[in-house]
DNA sequence: GCGATCTGTTATATTCTGTTACTAAAGCCG
DNA sequence: CGGCTTTAGTAACAGAATATAACAGATCGC
């Protein structure tokens, strides 16, 4: 769903956190061009394609806010900018500034790449409501997954009811089918948090979804459990165009 | 999307407020005239090209009501005006006065700015959309709701009574469809957060207008809660064009 | 002013969600 | 095959978030 390698470009004055996230991003399969300026980054723009923005609030020159939102004003590359601790919060992410999310530093580097995930998936859906291809929905064994309406259909096309967090846990699922997910990385994805130690959540939540979607109860076939190594969610996945 | 510099024109006939509003808007890369009465602003329009007009009702000489009228039967430049609190809202929006937008004194200089962008937003899709005037209105479902007349109609084409709180926070979601919004931004974009009101209010809001445009009362369709993160407005599909 | 309407607040009911605790199942080892 | 240990499933619970009824102050239209 998100693309495989996005381009992300790191715009951070100091040193040693830009090579720290670059470096983190790199081996979670991100292509990182870092900028220590507005000047560079603007540079970076014009020079390729960029999928998402990591700017840092304080920079030397034109600000991080400024900088917000002038890139807002001129295209829709979605924005995560790098707050200080107890920032203004609603501005940046409000109107004003625009930008599509937040991270207060110091920052787990795991939590990033949830939010930059997220950013993605959501940038990605958005997309498709306007203008072109990606897919707004999922169908696996005739069910359809819908992010937009985050609506779950059965083969017969009604709604099953589903929570806040079974849909995200679900929709989760559906974006890495075939791949087993550890406890530890579906909380991370699900809700960009460190999976405090021995946590069941996610054990009750799919159980809880299996409840609404397996045809079998004592057989899961869809979310299949791989002992001491988390979950996988098994089904063909297809991607489906906008929803009509 | 939005003009990177918008000419804003800035009417208000006591000198701090205008001097303020101006100085904020300069910090925040607008294009600012100012004019203290009808006739200055007459001439400032001749004299440029106005992007958007931001009106104080009370004005010396001809009154703030009395000028958006003038200027909105010669051209289409949005207006926002200044009202005292209490002020008749629906008039001032609705086709008597027709006015895009308004702030109810003493606003919050970051809030003037958030409904600045709104209005430019929405003018550049009325804008790009088709032709003409038209994208008063919005249709989702086969809803249609006006700005303009400040009214919705359901898919029979009948009234359906709204308050004017109700309908601000609708049309704040029919300009955001498939977004989150949360209870915080909901109240800033409706009311600017002067008014020092609680978020549950939001829920109650939303309540009351789900009890009148939801087919069912038990599964919302329309407004989905996402729990701990605010609401989203999820029209399908084709729902959101311009109203021609 | 007076009744009708609107709107935010409060209180209560309902729903959701993570935790805990207990049970069942799976692996391990003799 | 049994015991023993580890891991998963899920009922039950408690705290958190949401839904909504009811209330009261504000506002509107006469």
């Amino acid at each position: 769903m998100a693309r495989l390698q996005p381009n992300i470009l790191v715009v951070e004055d100091d040193r040693e956190t830009r090579t720290l996230i670059a470096k983190y991003l790199r081996n979670n399969s991100c292509n990182v061009t870092i900028a220590s300026d507005g000047r560079e980054m603007f540079r970076a723009m014009t020079d390729h394609r960029v999928d998402l923005i990591i700017l840092d609030v304080m920079l030397p020159g034109e600000d991080g806010l400024s900088l917000c939102r002038t890139v807002r004003a001129q295209s829709h590359t979605p924005i995560i900018m790098l707050t200080a601790r107890g920032e203004d919060v609603d501005r940046i992410l409000g109107l004003e500034m625009g930008a599509d999310d937040y991270l207060a530093k110091p920052f787990n580097p795991r939590e990033l790449l949830a939010r930059i995930n997220a950013v993605l998936r959501r940038q990605a859906i958005a997309g498709t409501a306007s203008a072109n291809d990606g897919a707004t929905a999922l169908t696996f064994l005739r069910w359809r997954i819908d992010f937009r309406l985050r609506e779950l259909r059965n083969p017969e096309g009604a709604r099953v009811a589903m929570t806040s967090a079974e849909f995200d846990l679900l929709w989760t699922f559906c974006e890495r089918p075939g791949r087993v997910l550890s406890r530890e990385s579906l909380l991370d994805l699900t809700q960009g948090r460190n999976a405090g130690s021995f946590e069941r959540s996610i054990d009750v939540l799919v159980s809880r979804i299996r409840r609404k979607i397996e045809p079998d109860q004592q057989e899961p076939t869809l979310i299949k459990t791989v002992r001491s190594g988390g979950y996988m969610f098994t089904p063909r996945v297809d991607a489906v165009g906008a929803g009509n």
